[in-house]
RNA sequence: GGGCGCAUAGCUCAGUGGCAAGAGCGCUACCUUCACACGGUAGAAGUCGCAGGUUCAAGUCCUGCUGCGCCCA
């Protein structure tokens, strides 16, 4: 079998079969029923309506990794999938459709509208689940859950219940965030702001008394809500305008009258320092209003169109033609004053980008205050913990600020809102069950409040409402409060901080112990990837030129900590060259693992075995610290640079001649079966692919040639295979830096070859000179490591050894090694190498000797430190005089 | 206006106050060698944004500045 392994490594095939294994072998199915400590992730749902994109990959390999990483150490982990409904978004969609047909949903009507959606959800609604099994991740797929589920919209009306007896919700006329072309209100953070360069116009408003040249002006950067003025406000310590408070001005083009007033919100430095007040379609002016008792006007509808309040000659114009207009109009009554450019801050719906259109309408509010308190508590005291760090700040400070959050939405498709109103006396019910009768007048006629909750009210109650709360399920007894929680920075407001008031206010305790903040993907040039721009990278597209082990890899090896990432496809090669290279270094040992197993006396471990285990050891001990502290970017360096520059590089390079006869092959092989093994469940939960597929043939032919190692490899798959614990007792830190001074010898024969131009394959004859015993007898009993690896015929060693005549020499610490050349060494050309060397080293000991002439150094820093500094510098010194006389033999 | 982040090799980025600042890609030279050319070996390449400060010692800590990005108002 190992020989028809192909020298390159074809994920397509691979991946379907390996995906299709686990799924068939129920490897992803959580059982609360098993004993052992829970792991728990939630997804974040990702709308219904989402094609997967390069954030979701990024997002569900981080969930990925850590979810395998969990269930290889034994935990009972749950990874809880499902999509969110998206209420706006999948609206949009369908409406789109339905326009295509020529229809509104008006002309559907509610609830042949709500079974097209759900039509549209059961056709197309599943996508993302299938491009997130192609990404690989082990989701427990049975549990798949949709936010407006029967059970999850039971746990949303049960929630609403609770929070209004507990007066917690209210409903209330306030001015809203107005998305015109979605009809319907938006939250504070569905509103996105944006610098807009404006204008400020000044508009001249007559006084009702004495002269009629006599006139305030007032500055805004919103002409048209002129029209819904009820006041014109000053600040009250105004000297300029003091004795007007109290008169009257006759507004423009409709001749209203209205009062000037006084109040403190007033900044006297903006403008002209009066300001026209427009109760209905600002929330200052919302707010100044109240203070003096001003009536609201309406002039601007739900479709951003003017009303007829607004004046008989703008009713029915769009909003911004209305401006043109009435500029115009102000301009011509000579009522215009200068038009200045202005730069002020716009808001837009986060769905559709229209410009907000802030109005006054009854929406339905949850009370922030006292859940907030309860967040900001769990996070101060550290029961939720952001990583990196940084984020609990942005958290708090959200927090801390919060306003009530408008949860009512205009819209058809989400939860409605458990309210019904009786149509004889005007009570309020709120109930899960339409009630027959108003239980005050006994009136049979009742009617639902028309809204839907806004869908981040279900997404926050996520964590408990997809393991079946309200009911006690054995899910929600085992696997709640989660764990880890991994998201993007955009929805630390929309959803992080409002599951962790959800959980507290309901479960009474946190959602997630950790939350895991990663960056954000822009392409090349930084820019958000965005279908309008058309910059994305499509992850199923790189997924089949790549393979989803090499996207997953890379996106992870590119992502430190938080950080954004620039990502161009171009990046995924080196996932692409990494995963050929595991399986070309598996195929290399699969086709190698048949042989003697060598006799007792020949079971002993040889130098590069110990090696190789000690570096092993410790990859296993920084992966598994790494990814416990949530750095997954680094452990993933970490099992990357083991892999390739220890045990591809220099490994199995040494093992080679052992592999092909002797019998400490027996020993090589079942090192190398070891050390193959391990790296794959250290790789597992970043390339799972790849690694299933080895892991499974290394197993195969493990047993066939009755490997020691395959008495390890009794797990069914690898994906169930335990994580490494290693052995503490394989470190061998002594014998690592023996390998570094092997590794710096062979590395400095090589270079001499190159300078040289010797070709690679020639051998040399090399002398060692080593300073003391104790190094000889290393390079002595290496000597076969040294000249296999820098492939020479003769290695001479000794303490002290004697130069050779005509010879190129190199000094490496404390070592000299000679290289007799045949031909005439080019004498010009080895002085000048060897002057760089020295001139090197001369500087470097005047560096050093700076800081040991520095008395202060001596005496503060540390012992080691400065003991350390003094030898090296000794140290540099004995190469330099080797150096020198090298360059002194030469003449 | 307030807050946060980033600035290190040509590019994308790592880097725990203490050896001589690293990786991947790209570049140069050599090598089709019996795991892999999606490879190997060796090499070139850096004023660690700027200016101060703290420290025996700063890419790393502090302050200010510049540029870029994000969030909030």
């Amino acid at each position: 079998m190992p020989a028809e392994l192909p020298a390159q490594y074809d994920p397509a095939g691979t991946e379907e079969d390996v995906y299709r294994f686990w799924e068939d072998g129920g490897f992803f199915r959580a059982d609360p029923e098993r004993p052992g400590e829970t792991y728990t992730i939630v997804i974040p749902p990702p709308n219904v309506t989402a094609e997967l994109h390069m954030g979701h990959a990024l997002n569900n390999t981080v969930q990925d990794i850590y979810i395998r990483f969990r269930r290889m150490q034994g935990y009972n982990t749950l990874w809880m999938p499902g999509t969110d409904h998206a209420g706006i978004a999948t609206q949009n969609v369908v409406e789109r459709q339905l326009a295509r047909e020529g229809l509104h949903r008006r002309d559907l009507g509610r609830q042949a509208f709500v079974e097209r959606v759900w039509q549209w959800r059961k056709e197309y609604g599943g996508r993302i689940i299938q491009q997130l099994k192609k990404l690989g991740c082990s989701c427990d797929w049975e549990r798949e859950r949709f936010t407006m589920d029967e059970g999850l919209s039971r746990a949303v009306t049960e929630t609403f219940i609770r929070l209004y007896e507990k007066g917690l919700i209210y409903r209330g006329k306030y001015i809203v965030n107005w998305c015109p072309r979605c009809r319907t209100a938006l939250s504070d953070i569905e509103t996105e702001h944006e610098d807009h360069q404006g204008h400020l116009w000044h508009i001249h408003y007559p006084l009702k008394e004495g002269d009629a040249q006599q006139h305030l002006t007032v500055a805004t950067t919103r002409p048209e809500t002129m029209l819904g003025d009820t006041a014109v406000a000053v600040h009250p310590e105004d000297e300029r305008f003091r004795h007007l408070v109290g008169r009257t001005v006759v507004l423009p083009v409709l001749e209203r009258e209205i009062p000037i007033i006084a109040d403190p919100w007033v900044d006297p430095r903006f403008g002209t320092g009066a300001v026209k007040v427009t109760p209905a379609h600002d929330p200052n002016d919302f707010q100044i209003a109240r203070r003096h008792d001003l009536p609201a006007v309406v002039v601007i509808d739900e479709d951003g169109n003017m009303t007829l309040d607004a004046g008989e000659q703008y009713e029915g114009m769009d909003r911004f033609e209305c401006r043109e207009a009435l500029v115009e109009d102000l301009r011509e009554r000579d009522l215009l004053g200068k038009i200045e450019p202005y730069e002020h801050s716009v808001g837009h719906c986060y769905r559709c980008h229209t410009v907000i259109e802030p109005s006054l309408s009854d929406q339905w509010y949850v009370k922030m205050q006292p859940l907030a308190e309860k967040a900001i508590r769990a996070a101060r005291d550290g029961r939720v913990t952001f990583h990196p760090q940084r984020w609990v700040d942005f958290y708090l400070s959200w927090l801390q600020e919060v306003r009530d959050w408008c949860i009512s939405r205009q819209i058809w498709w989400g939860h409605r809102i458990p309210v019904y109103y009786c149509k004889g006396c005007e009570e309020t019910i709120v109930a899960a069950e339409a009630p027959d009768s108003c239980p005050r007048c006994g009136a049979a006629e009742l009617r639902q409040d028309e809204d839907v909750l806004d869908t981040w009210f279900s997404s926050a109650l996520w964590p408990f409402s997809t393991l079946g709360w309200p009911d006690r399920t054995p899910e929600l007894e085992r696997y709640y409060p989660t764990d880890v929680l991994v998201t993007a920075r955009d929805i630390i407001y929309f959803w992080v901080a409002r599951m962790v008031m959800m959980g507290l206010e309901f479960m009474g305790e946190v959602p997630f112990s950790d939350v895991y903040i990663h960056g954000n993907i822009l392409d090349e040039q930084g820019r958000k990837m965005s279908k309008s721009l058309g910059n994305g990278i499509d992850p199923l597209d790189v997924i089949e030129d790549y393979g989803a082990d090499a996207v997953r890899f890379c996106l992870i090896m590119l992502s430190p900590e938080g950080q954004d990432l620039k990502l161009s496809e171009s990046k995924f090669e080196m996932g692409r060259h990494f995963a050929n290279k595991i399986w070309n270094a598996a195929r290399f040992t699969l086709m190698n693992l048949e042989g003697e197993a060598g006799g007792e006396d020949e079971r002993e471990l040889r130098f590069e075995d110990r090696w190789v285990l000690s570096r092993l050891q410790d990859t296993i001990e920084t992966a598994t610290e790494d990814l416990e502290g949530f750095h997954d970017h680094e452990a993933a360096h970490a099992i990357y640079d083991f892999f390739w520059h220890e045990f591809c590089d220099w490994y199995l390079e040494v093992i080679k001649p052992r592999l092909q006869h002797g019998p400490a092959g027996g020993v090589a092989r079942e090192t190398v079966a070891t050390v193959l093994d391990t790296s794959l469940r250290l790789l597992h939960p970043y390339m799972p692919f790849i690694t299933e597929e080895l892991w499974r043939q290394l197993k195969a032919v493990a047993e066939e040639t009755s490997l020691e190692a395959a008495g390890e490899m009794d797990a069914e798959a690898l994906i169930h295979a335990p994580w490494p614990q290693g052995d503490p007792d394989r470190r061998a830190t002594a014998l690592e830096e023996q390998m570094a001074l092997l590794q710096e010898i062979i590395r400095a024969i090589r270079n001499l070859r190159k300078e040289k131009a010797i070709p690679d394959r020639r051998p040399l004859s090399v002398t060692v000179s080593s300073p003391d015993e104790g190094t000889d007898a290393i390079i002595g009993r290496q000597a076969e490591f040294l000249r296999q690896m820098a492939v020479l015929e003769e290695l001479d060693h000794d303490v002290e050894a004697k130069k050779p005549a005509r010879c190129a020499t190199t000094v490496i610490g404390t070592l000299e090694v000679f290289v007799p050349l045949e031909e005439v060494i080019d004498i010009e050309a080895e002085r000048k190498r060897l002057a760089k060397q020295r001139d090197e080293l001369e500087s470097r000991i005047r560096a050093a000797d700076k800081v040991l002439h520095n008395p202060d150094f001596l005496a503060k820093a540390p012992q080691e430190v400065v003991q350390q500094k003094m030898d090296s510098a000794d140290e540099l010194r004995a190469q330099l005089r080797k150096v020198i006389q090298n360059l002194a033999d030469l003449d």
